[in-house]
DNA sequence: AACCTGCCCAACCGCAGGAAG
DNA sequence: CCTTCCTGCGGTTGGGCAGGT
């Protein structure tokens, strides 16, 4: 199948309740451009839409927003989704935050649509040879990504320790534990220190950083410039 | 031309975390 | 603390389109 036209809200649409319209689309615009992103709960009302207000954020984020580049995904940026992807698992918005213009919702339909499929393939023809193990890893080691939020995942909040409790292997040392257990062997270490280096863009990715070094006090230069996540982005320098 | 099938992707849903009262 | 509301995330669904028959 070749390149697909763009929908367009409206015309064939007009009547649809799910779809967008060109009309509802402007009428959330300038919404927002005069009251900016913010009380999506109470925007249907104030801007006259039958929609939901999480139904205007995403149409907002997902589509309206500035600078949302759409379709055409790269060749360069197809393999940054799978670098990520292999480092962070289906952490959508985390991955879309390290490719400036692109939504979590478009990396997420990308992946599901194209590169799981290439995968699966793969597999199939790796199958013959040796089992796979789907999880993410980290050069040959095995990484297990524990079920963390994005905040938690960037060292912004905490992470509750039930959740923490759920498994041996994906809990969090506390600082001291995580010193010693760097001392013992760096490279068991590496895996969590994952959390603290997807950001939006670079400007800012040094800031998560500097948290979980103020938290774990284990931000090793020979971790951090070893880890492959830096590989993922080989024109930047740090 | 009409119908069928698979693919794509916008949009929805459920869940969880955070903030405010 | 507890409750309620808002927001964000990831999984899933459903409608429309392109290509095949």
């Amino acid at each position: 199948m070749g390149e697909r036209r763009p929908r367009i809200s409206g015309g064939s649409d007009e009547g649809s309740s799910r779809r967008w319209t060109a009309m509802e689309d402007k009428t959330l615009t300038e919404y927002i451009r005069i009251n900016g992103e913010r009380q999506w709960n109470c925007l249907p009302q104030n801007a006259g839409l039958k929609k939901s207000g999480r139904s205007c954020r995403l149409r907002w984020l997902n589509y309206l927003k500035p600078g949302i580049k759409r379709g055409n995904i790269s060749q360069k940026e197809e393999d940054t989704i799978i670098r990520l992807h292999k480092n962070l698992g289906n952490r959508w918005s985390v991955i879309a935050g390290l490719l400036p213009g692109r939504t979590d919702n478009e990396i997420k339909n990308y992946w599901n649509t194209k590169i799981s499929k290439k995968i699966k393939e793969d597999d199939c023809k790796a199958d013959s040879t040796t089992s796979s193990d789907p999880k993410p890893s980290i050069g040959h080691e095995s990484l297990e990504v524990p079920n963390l939020t994005t905040k938690q995942q960037l060292g912004l909040c905490e992470v509750p320790q039930t959740s923490l409790n759920e498994s041996d292997e994906t809990s969090i040392p506390s600082p001291e534990e995580a010193r010693m257990e760097l001392e013992d062997d760096p490279v068991a270490a590496q895996p969590r220190d994952i959390y603290g280096v997807v950001h939006e863009h670079f400007e800012t990715i040094l800031s998560p950083v500097r948290i979980c070094e103020d938290k774990w006090q284990l931000m090793h230069d020979d971790v951090w410039m070893d880890f492959e996540i830096w590989n993922t982005f080989p024109d930047q320098q740090y």
